[in-house]
DNA sequence: CTCATGTCAGATCAACTGAAATGG
DNA sequence: CCCATTTCAGTTTATCTGACATGA
């Protein structure tokens, strides 16, 4: 009565994952960065200036990761760090000029991996996986 | 021209891939063993005794961590290795009876973490979601 | 000589934990 | 007092690398 290994979702979804991240890490050291680099900016772009708190519940990553990361940012002039005027204990964080640049060069990039990810699937499939998977992660 | 972080597949197949994994090790541990031994054991319930490098390239899992892993089913009478009378590299892995007691609790394990991660989809969406993952994963 | 195998030490990365200092 | 925020140090897990000795 034993199933074979390779046909459990969490099973397979672990190997789609593993070749979407393998991908993705890929081509963003290729780039010259990083995912966690990526997904803070991106999410600085879609919100504006947010504390650090904020951006890691916005990202998924953890507060103490999202320091790492952001002080790879900074140095990079990606983005700025500023004591938010309104609450001392926050850093209201805000994406620079030079920060979008780097956010629509990696947006290239992560398109190009979209493309070479879902490369099995057709455009309709595509539309169901999505949807799917969204329900799924949620 | 930004887009939202949150309609990438990789992103999507990501969080997909982080829920499923918490279910699993959770599960896992509460059974007392982890992702890795079941693999194996399931691994070797449905190829028979096999090299451990056969193991690793039919699991996913590297030669040096099956060493590891191995180790633990050893030392837990779920598996044995013999050296192989063919091929004096070589180790010949099989499962006990014990692992197969174990496996098919394991299974149980899994089997309820699979229902509860498909949870938000349809029977008839899942197999659908089964057939392009596995084609995502290959 | 080459290649495969099993083992070991250690690196890497994502994710997380716990604690401290500061402030609401 | 309790709670949120930022930072730091360190742990865990999965994955992978490099090296070594052994044998096909």
């Amino acid at each position: 009565m034993v199933q074979p290994l390779d046909v459990r979702a969490t099973w397979l979804v672990s190997r789609a994952h593993r070749r979407g991240h393998a991908l993705l890490s890929e081509a963003f050291a290729e780039a010259g960065s990083r995912p966690y680099r990526y997904r803070l900016l991106a999410a600085l772009a879609e919100h504006g200036p947010v504390s650090q708190a904020q951006l890691g519940r916005l990202t998924g990553i953890d507060r103490s990761d999202v320091t790492a990361a952001l002080d790879a940012l900074s140095a990079g002039r990606f983005a700025v760090r500023r004591p938010d005027p309104t609450d001392g204990r926050r850093n209201l964080v805000a994406i620079t000029d030079a920060g979008r640049v780097e956010l629509d060069r990696l947006e290239l990039v992560l398109d190009g991996v979209q493309d070479r990810f879902l490369a099995p699937l057709s455009v309709a499939e595509r539309r169901r996986f999505l949807d799917m998977a969204a329900r799924l992660g949620g």
